[in-house]
DNA sequence: GACGGGTTACTCGGATAGAGATTGTCCGAGTGCATTTGG
DNA sequence: CCAAATGCACTCGGACAATCTCTATCCGAGTAACCCGTC
């Protein structure tokens, strides 16, 4: 049980193409270059990214993807949900109704929630929140503070120096 | 990215034992023919819980499994970690070493953590701490607050009513 | 020189294979219980 | 009748497939830029 690189692709790729600055489009071969990864895998993400409003993109030549809002209007939990999926990372299968014990208990005894998916999903809560709570625009400055020059490092890799 | 189904198999075989009562070990076939689950897998389940403690395992003949500890001893955590292992839900490739960005980036631009990681990291151990805040026999009581009588079913469908 | 049409090259987007993890199944090693046999 | 030895049935434990998700790749549809001929 671990998250996709998807989601590393995708937050790194939205945070470059802040550092950019100007809202030009890039390519999907581009974006993909400046870390060493799979072109047409990056593509799928972003398309996703695309589909939940993160992205937008231009089609033709000279096209390719660019930011379709601020970083400060985009939480972790965003990019999470739009490269992922909005499936819990619980999923009940409601078992505690199978078998001997299920079929001993009366019609209606099953009204209330199971108590392990409310458990696990007070954990996720949590998780969603911690997410929700941390912008793009927050990493984005906690990266300029461990290294300043990070900015010119992104601008140099995509050739804009 | 999804909890695997022996999470929610694991917390609800332990729930039982502890409705059982006494300390005798129960087989893995008993203990899957109650939620109608597949006995060999739940036993490679269970397997891992012995590994970390959480069961105790009896060989021979009238042999099975029995708590190692009283619920109140085990955090959700604890199962999770025990089931799925204890590698992050975020496993960072440190990709913004790579590509044309990385090599931009002057020896020691990296001795600082990923700030993508790090936010990761963060949601991650809210997530945890969540898990560990609630024990076994938390979710014991809340699932008998839904159903006082849930204890009498469960030792029904083992039989021992 | 300006405009319009056609061509070209480039990009996204989705459909198509391969790898890895998860899920499920099977059989062997080991252990305790029951039976049997001798005292 | 009691005790010890033997055989047996039952259980765990790990090794072996099947299924599914994730990862990676490829090619086609569509679009904007570019070039060329014409007015």
């Amino acid at each position: 049980m671990r998250t996709g690189k998807g989601v590393e692709w995708a937050v790194h790729t939205l945070l470059n193409l802040a550092w950019l600055g100007d809202g030009e489009p890039v390519p999907t071969a581009r974006l993909a270059a400046v870390h060493d990864l799979s072109a047409s895998y990056l593509n799928k993400q972003l398309q996703q990214l695309v589909k939940a409003g993160l992205l937008e993109s231009v089609p033709g030549a000279r096209g390719g993807f660019r930011l379709a809002r601020p970083l400060e209007a985009v939480s972790m939990l965003d990019v999470v949900l739009a490269v992922e999926g909005d499936d819990p990372l619980f999923r009940c299968a409601e078992i505690r109704r199978c078998g001997t014990i299920g079929e001993r208990v009366p019609a209606g005894g099953f009204s209330r929630p199971c108590a392990v998916n409310t458990a696990m999903g007070r954990a996720e809560l949590a998780w969603r929140k911690a997410l929700a709570a941390q912008s793009l625009a927050d990493v984005r400055a906690e990266a300029e503070a461990h290294a300043p020059a990070v900015g010119s490092y992104v601008r140099g890799g995509f050739g804009r120096d």
